[in-house]
DNA sequence: ATGCCCTCGCCTCGAGGA
């Protein structure tokens, strides 16, 4: 099984550009974020025509996650985070997908530090760690994908001082990330690639790709039955620099 | 220290992104 992560900054500015991802990479499974349009604004007709069927959590100009499944229907099991009723963010979907869960996420931001949103980013993680944990202690295959919006560790930024004081570098947020792990939580990409530098998202400033000056924050986290059977991993980089493409790469693995 | 670029909206600049 191929499951894939793409945050698409814009679904319907980034359709063609998705749409050519989607034939030449043909994914089983994808989570896709930042829609930034509202549920009667999914682009649906072109992404069946593509060969995929999909569910979606929209919301207008924000935020907004979707999952993809090729030749099947993905059954949802969940849309929004548990833990508080008045978030109305569109920052999560799930569905029950090839036999797993696949839980598509798009963490929030969190930038100015100190601030509202900073907080918000910490209480976000927290209910994502409480859910996480109970997902785990069902015992079934799950897998929480998408754009956690944190680098893990200096390996995964280009330059790490310049970072220590962003709301994706924090100490608490990356403290926030390892209790995902010490939950029994595998990160996918960095299981397959202990030691190397890998890159998810470039700025558009600056010549970001070009210099390679990018940042890890697309992942995937897997229940140990899912990492036992982990055979590839792989960031489609080239389509980074294709036109009007999204400031992240789309991201994937294989799994048995 | 800041802006660099790009998205969306109802709009030709502002807000947000990371």
């Amino acid at each position: 099984m191929k499951l894939a992560t793409y945050n698409v900054n814009g679904v319907n500015g980034r359709l063609e550009v998705l749409l050519r991802w989607l034939d030449e990479a043909t994914p089983d499974v994808v989570c896709l974020q930042e829609l930034k349009a509202a549920d009667n604004r999914f682009p649906r007709r072109e992404i069946e025509n593509a060969g995929y069927s999909a569910i979606w959590h929209g919301q207008k100009s924000w935020n907004g996650v979707a999952i993809l499944a090729r030749g099947q229907a993905p059954i949802e099991t969940r849309r929004g985070l548990p833990g508080d009723l008045d978030d109305s963010h569109s920052r999560y979907i799930e569905a029950a997908v090839n036999g797993i869960i696949v839980g598509c996420l798009y963490l929030p931001n969190g930038n100015p530090v100190p601030g509202p949103r900073f907080d918000y980013k910490l209480r976000w993680f927290k209910r994502l760690g409480d859910y996480a944990a109970e997902l785990i202690e069902l015992g079934v295959p799950v897998a929480l994908v998408g754009d956690f919006n944190v680098m893990p560790t200096d390996l995964d930024v280009y330059k790490p001082e310049r970072w220590r004081d962003d709301a994706l570098f924090r100490p608490e947020v990356k403290a926030a990330f390892a209790r995902l792990l010490d939950q029994g939580w595998t990160d996918a990409v960095r299981y397959l690639h202990p030691n190397e530098r890998i890159y998810t998202f470039w700025k558009y400033f600056r010549n970001a790709f070009a210099r390679d000056a990018g940042l890890r924050i697309d992942h995937f986290l897997l229940t140990p039955a899912l990492a036992a059977g982990l055979k590839r991993a792989k960031v489609d980089k080239s389509v980074r620099a294709w036109p009007h493409t999204s400031d992240h790469a789309p991201v994937w693995i294989e799994f048995s």
